[in-house]
DNA sequence: CTGAAAGCGCTTACAG
DNA sequence: CTGAAAGCGCTTACAG
């Protein structure tokens, strides 16, 4: 029973005598033999690739930068491991540049994948390809569900929306109406800004249900055409609250600079710059976060830990709804 | 030159000629040569311990169980690297005992140490001689500045009181009077408590000056004297909010239920376990936390990057303010 | 199907 | 002060 034999039966490499193979892995047991992944991984030097196919950030501050910058530190800690990352990215305003870009995952065929399945007619054809290809990959931000994935990392926007509710009703007096509004071009490909408003009405339901809510949709946000409808609105209803439902609270923001209605009450989501602005600056009271960064990072660490190091991974991974303010802004270091 | 020459100019093991010493330098740097450290280790065999010096948990719910959790989580990952942990603990109510338990870590001289500097002077004993065996230690929780420290892992305990004084404000009405409660034997060795209301009465200062705050000190917490002191207190006083300064906050949560005081808001500290019962039945409102399990995982990381990596490690790591209600949480793992 | 050899990039004695 | 050899725990051809 030589070495090679061991490493045979170790690996599933087949070319081995079923009495051996049992022999070996009777020892391995009884000696509780495990792998030395640091010799292992030297002696290989086989370069393992992991691919990204993310939206393209709308601009150099976008959301999506974030993620990624969590894929990359990740993948730079792995770097003696011999993981290196060939990223892709997609336009948010095309599913077909999303098939597009697919073909060339496939075509690369890498050994691990982290994906945003943004259009899902699109992200299940693909993944069909990859179970088949039996290529390993990781959802991120949002999930389809059982298919096949490695695991899912995002958040749990229901849960989202209610703590927004709950938030909302502590800054406003009791008895003043307030507002949802989604800044948004189509709302079903944006399943996250629908749960977090069905989680936002339900925590009212149950904790404040006289409470008046008015939501409102705003789609084009290139022009400012909203903004006389939005602030006759806001006085017409007495409105003392409002919360957006993703990212773009700094529209809403901006808009109370220039209307002076700094009596309203301001709540969104996510760290872009121009938020925290606001968020200095007292105009928004508190933004909802997710750690992107983490998000990315630990995507990459999934893979890691399935792919070279052949560990068990979670299949399920919300991440935490952080509640950031003026006060505690400084110390959300997003990423240690 | 050879391979053992170039090994000890890497080293700075001394015996080679100045002149080849910079020849070797010189293609090093041209090279722009990295060290394999899997390699490395892999040859080395040598093992390295690091060790503990911090508080006993007061139980097995306590708060300290929470940064040795993270230890125990980094170690257990570094293990491949031939680290090891050797762990050793303090009675928080008795100097001696820190002293003791110092003189055992010098006997073993680890190659690292993470230690809570709990009594000052102690510390300061004990901290001059690691600097004299040149052994690099981390601070965790709080700190002594400009001891020698590789670094420091904890919070700005003055912005996270600030932090509370904001969230008290929005869960009370304007103008009624609020509390600030001290669960704590002696409040010298707790200059995190003197901090946080320090903080909270800034905010109050800036944000809200015409606010009536009342602190109290208990010290006594085995007996229930204080309860019928401080029920008094609230009644005559109408207090409105309370702010409890560390995580002993469910004594107050214990205080409302048995006397009814329902109508008051209530924030603390840290994720224990009666805590988070509290927090869900909606008598506590807030808990203000600071990821302790990520505290202890981090300083074993940033000993182990600055021992095995020789990377250089950040001196201050201030950790993130959180802020954890009824809805967020069950999404708050302080530890991925 | 099995075994023996060379090599991954380093460290550690040891001979000169 | 310098160099050559053996070995860390694995993987990868390759000969039989």
């Amino acid at each position: 029973m030589s070495i090679g034999t061991v490493d045979r039966v170790l690996h599933n490499r087949g070319e081995v005598a079923e009495e051996t193979r049992q022999k070996v892995l009777k020892i391995i047991n009884e000696m509780d033999y495990h792998p030395n992944i640091l010799a292992s991984t030297l002696a290989s030097k086989k370069a393992v690739v992991f691919s990204t196919l993310l939206p393209q950030p709308l601009s150099p501050e976008g959301y999506w930068n974030k993620p990624f910058i969590g894929v990359e530190k990740r993948i730079s800690e792995l770097q003696q491991y011999g993981v290196t990352l060939k990223p892709f990215t997609f336009n948010q305003a095309h599913p077909s540049s999303f098939t597009e870009q697919a073909e060339k995952v496939l075509e690369l065929s890498p050994d691990g994948i982290v994906m945003a399945p943004f259009f899902s007619k699109e992200a299940n054809r693909f993944v069909t390809k990859l179970r088949e290809k039996k290529i390993p990959f990781i959802f991120i931000d949002s999930e389809i569900k059982n298919a096949g994935q490695l695991g899912y990392i995002g958040q749990d926007s229901f849960q989202s929306g209610q703590l927004a509710g709950k938030l909302l009703h502590f800054l406003t007096p009791l008895g003043q109406p307030i507002m949802v509004i989604h800044f948004a071009r189509e709302m079903d490909n944006q399943n996250h800004l629908a749960q977090r408003e069905r989680g936002f009405y339900t925590w009212y339901k149950n904790n404040d249900p006289s409470r008046q809510i008015i939501t409102m949709e705003i789609s084009d946000t290139e022009s400012t055409d909203w903004e006389q409808n939005l602030k006759e609105k806001i006085s017409r209803q007495q409105i003392a609250g409002i919360f957006v439902t993703n990212s773009k609270v700094y529209l809403a923001g901006r808009f109370i600079e220039k209307n002076g209605l700094h009596h309203l009450r301001l709540i969104g989501h996510d760290l872009l710059n121009e938020n925290i602005g606001f968020l200095k600056r007292g105009v928004v009271d508190f933004l909802i976060c997710q750690r992107p960064e983490e998000q990315g990072y630990n995507a990459i660490n999934k893979l890691f830990q399935h792919v070279l190091m052949k560990n068990e991974v979670q299949n399920e991974n919300y991440t935490s709804i952080d509640i950031i303010t003026k006060e505690n802004v400084d110390y959300y270091k997003e990423f240690k």
